[in-house]
DNA sequence: TATTTAATAAGAATAATTCTAATGAGGTAA
DNA sequence: TTACCTCATTAGAATTATTCTTATTAAATA
């Protein structure tokens, strides 16, 4: 967290409110679900400034965001390099820590510079497969 | 085209026109993109439609919706499976066709039952490349 | 050709996100 | 410290993509 203040971010409470809220978080939240959980600190937290701050951190990238939930956006503090398992039914997004060397044919390449990828699981989580009537 | 009868797709004109802008498509469309497409054979032509149409169209799995844009969704008329390569300059999509068998490890896993995946792959389009002062 | 049933159109409604403009508060230098 | 400058915050309006509603219309079929 200190390491904001280092290199210029200017730490207002409500930064540190959302530092802390995305700060190990795995559950790659959406804006709002950021709004809400800060809201209970802050109740005057407005949506534009979690938009802003998520703006701003993504800018130095610190944060990524996931074009995954056909939704909304989802936001990411682990900014490794990483891939998603998503379950179908309930929209949990997991991890996953390995990375995958993808080779492309160059008559798929179509003259595009590759610079990375992203690979997205999908399946259906164990909560899911049990309430699965 | 004629399948669609066959299966008990009412064929309007306007589905007609749909159809006939999706079919063999590789521009990865947006509902806009198919809408401006075909009000200009049918002036009347309205956004419900276009959205009603894809809705049908991705339950009788004849198209893919594409959570790849952050901005909006994406229509694929390519069914089979394959994955996509963006230029993450002007977001245009390409399509590569080969498939990857990505094995996930037990410990990422998490329980999930995995039922597929899908590789984007971020890169740079020749024509930025060239217009990249 | 009449009937049934589903599709269309226009616009209202919703949801996510961005923008605007006024106010407020960090950070910095005297 | 204190004053100032700059940037952040807020509330709400605006925008954009998408979905919903309802009356009307037209495709399929007997």
């Amino acid at each position: 967290m200190e390491k904001h203040r280092e290199i210029g971010l200017k730490l207002t409470p409500q930064r540190v409110a959302i530092l802390d809220c995305l700060d190990g978080n795995k559950e790659h939240p959406s804006a709002e679900d950021i709004y809400k959980a800060v809201s209970k600190r802050f109740p005057t937290m407005s949506f534009a400034t979690v938009y802003n701050t998520l703006e701003t951190l993504k800018k130095r990238s610190e944060v990524l965001e996931l074009t995954i939930d056909p939704d909304k956006k989802r936001f990411d503090p682990n900014t490794e390099p990483h891939h998603h398992l998503i379950c179908v039914k309930c929209k949990k997004i997991s991890d996953i820590h390995i990375s995958y060397d993808l080779a492309v044919p160059d008559y798929d390449k179509k003259g595009f510079e590759i610079i990375g990828n992203h690979v997205e699981f999908y399946g259906i989580c164990p909560k899911c497969k049990k309430s699965d009537g």
